[in-house]
RNA sequence: GGGGAGGUACCGAAGCGGUCAAACGGGAUGGACUGUAAAUCCAUUGGCUCAGCCUUCAGAGGUUCGAAUCCUCUCCUCCCCA
């Protein structure tokens, strides 16, 4: 747990105190203390507001609410009076940050990634006022797109191997034997370039980003600015108490919908939810233990309502809930279920389950049927080489594949 | 530039001429149990309107009745030396 520092805080004004009670529960590290309050001190002397930035590479078309604990952070700075950058790295998202991962991930195309970062905005904005005064919103092929390759060995030299090679994720693989890529080691220098470009006063990432972080540091020196303070934010674990990833499927896209939101955070397992309280609530720390502790269902709820309302409204939120203890708890049907259209005749059943969407092949759907896991009309299909006979007239046939997934079956002329 | 080790399904990793759609583990999906939590148990895990057929073991050729397994070339990665 970081502290807050005790000394420098005598001078500060009522607004700033505030600011500084709240980090704590967000930051893991904040480098440093004594600077983020020379900072402070500064600020309010010059009446000038801070400028805090947070990057994120827009390589997905959805944001997760993972992004939204720094995003909150950011927001929370803004709400003090200070300026909010928001950059979107359309540069760094043609390299992609290094995860360690060998995935062949295509390179993205500056079309995709310009339809990333609308979505990104779109998203954020719901968080974040993003309006001209209130936060910058910059990219970082604006200063990329410039660069030639002498200019990017320049940068280039500003670092060394070694250095880079203390970054864990690099060394792992070293040590592993598998392959780091020159242009991954150009990432760090890339996200400290943009501090050096915005003229950082605060930089704002993930845990997992303290190495990058500190590049920008190190460059925002070298070029004679006041390096950056880096504030680092808990990282928010996927609802499976991993960490928070697409390939886990175990996150939160911002913009799932208000069922689906509230849905995906009951599926958080317990360990998990005193930390999403911390990072996405207001809600004080021992009120939540307690609640952990004497009803975990009950707090869970509390939890995805609380995120629901917080990125829909309250009345979506209790709709939501709604609808959730309809489904799950008493095990009746959703109302949004589509209505799908299958040519008449007699139709193998795994090829009709595929047709409806509710699986990808017919396979999967044979396999579901084997499994026990189809229903027509609440009743248990376990021959997969079950047939249906289609006819224009007929009633809608319900038809369910695993807990989750509905689709009603109509005759298609 | 020289020498060595490798590239197998979502991932990790066996297999090294037929019995291989490919062991095992993880993940994922379905089922039981439940709080859409955890733990546990069972099943499934290339495709196809599927008792059969089709395409897979980096890529292209070749040897063979038969290849993930042998040969040739190509591409990619790692290690050591220069």
């Amino acid at each position: 747990m970081v502290g807050r520092p005790q000394k420098e805080t005598q001078g500060f004004s009522k607004l700033t105190m505030t600011l500084l009670q709240q980090l704590d529960r967000f930051c893991s590290a904040i480098i440093s203390q004594a600077e983020l309050a020379k900072l402070l001190a500064i600020s309010e002397k010059e009446q000038r507001p801070l400028r805090v930035k947070f990057g994120i590479d827009p390589t997905f078309p959805h944001v997760h609410i993972g992004h939204a604990v720094p995003i909150r952070l950011l927001k929370l700075f803004q709400d003090h009076g200070h300026l909010p950058i928001l950059l979107l790295g359309d540069g760094t998202a043609r390299l992609g940050d290094p995860t360690g991962r060998n995935d062949q991930r295509p390179p993205l195309t500056a079309a995709e990634v310009e339809h990333n970062a609308e979505t990104y905005l779109d998203q954020i904005g719901r968080i974040l006022d993003l309006s001209e005064g209130k936060a910058e919103v910059r990219r970082n092929s604006e200063w990329f797109g410039k660069m030639d390759f002498f200019d990017a060995l320049q940068l280039a030299a500003r670092g060394t191997a070694a250095r880079m090679l203390e970054r864990d994720d690099f060394r792992k693989r070293v040590d592993a034997n598998l392959p780091v890529h020159l242009h991954e080691m150009m990432y760090p220098m890339m996200q400290g370039w943009d501090s050096v470009e915005l003229h950082a006063d605060i930089e704002i990432g993930g845990n997992d980003q303290l190495f990058n972080l500190h590049q920008g540091r190190q460059l925002q020196e070298r070029e004679g600015q006041r390096p950056q303070v880096l504030l680092t934010t808990h990282l928010l674990m996927g609802t499976d108490g991993r960490k928070m990833s697409k390939t886990y499927g175990n996150h939160v896209p911002l913009s799932a919908s208000p069922t689906e939101m509230y849905g995906k955070v009951m599926s958080l397992s317990d360990d998990g939810m005193a930390d999403w309280f911390r990072l996405l609530t207001t809600e004080p720390e021992d009120s939540v233990a307690s609640w952990v502790k004497d009803d975990p269902r009950g707090a869970k709820g509390r939890l995805a309502f609380q995120v629901t309302a917080w990125l829909h409204d309250d009345a979506a939120a209790q709709e939501a809930a709604d609808e959730f203890v309809r489904r799950f708890r008493k095990k009746e049907i959703p109302d949004d279920i589509p209505e799908v259209a299958v040519p008449v005749g007699e139709q193998a059943l795994p090829w009709v389950v595929k047709e409806l969407g509710l699986v990808q092949t017919t396979s999967e759907a044979r396999r579901m049927i084997e499994g026990r896991g189809l229903k027509i009309d609440g009743e248990v299909i376990d021959d997969p080489r079950h047939k249906l006979t289609i006819a224009v007239g007929d009633k809608r046939k319900l038809v369910q594949a695993g807990k989750r997934r509905f689709a009603y079956l109509v005759a298609k002329e």
